[in-house]
DNA sequence: TTCTTGCATCGCCTTATAGCGATATTCCAC
DNA sequence: GTGGAATATCGCTATAAGGCGATGCAAGAA
């Protein structure tokens, strides 16, 4: 298998960067629900609204997040779902090495 | 299913900022190969000696890489294969969004 | 022991970004 | 229009981390 080139591992490095915080992975642990509004989302992780929307910017450049308007409010859900099976395999991997710390991982 | 508490959220996040630098990512892709010593990394991918050592530790300490000593030379290699599915799927991911580019996506 | 080789760490600079308050913007209700 | 509500963006600070050269350190070789 040739060597991708550096663009192309930036491009994935960028996927990965996008699920490298732990404000993110909560918003898609809302978001697992069902769409909800920005205000949903603030009230429910104790964040301020403008930190918020600056994430779910993020998560959704990286093509992870619908957003669809309503009136003033905006909600947003889930669009690729192949994201969660990503953090599924990363839990089940913590899940393996940390039998010890009674936490069991899962977005 | 209840909420991760923000710790496991913040160990989950740390998984995924150990692959979200395109340096690392390309490490995995040598060290997909087999076991390589830090000079034949330094040397494949025109980084300094320092750099790589310390992105070596980065993976080290996510618990993707096995390290063994051989006289004054170090031999890492992958420990845990799970990594190089996690990689794989993003690659899968980003190889539909983006048929049009060309880049077949693969670590 | 002393020298050399290979790797790890230190100190430093630079860049990226999480987080906040303040402000801009957009969309309805009135 | 005007006002209020919901969201996005701006400006900022603080912190984290990539990258390098220089240095420290450990393990053979001489």
């Amino acid at each position: 298998m040739p060597r991708l080139p550096r663009p192309a591992l930036e491009t994935i490095a960028e996927t990965f960067r996008a699920l490298s915080e732990a404000t993110r992975l909560g918003i898609l642990q809302e978001l697992k629900e069902g769409a909800k509004t920005v205000n949903t989302l603030v009230e429910a992780m104790e964040l301020s609204q403008a930190n918020v929307s600056k994430q779910l910017r993020v998560l959704f450049d990286a093509g992870f997040l619908a957003r669809e308007q309503r009136g003033t409010q905006v909600f947003y859900s889930i669009k690729d779902k192949s994201v969660l099976k990503i953090c599924e395999l990363v839990c089940e991997r913590l899940n393996k090495q940390a039998l010890a710390n009674l936490v069991n991982y899962s977005i």
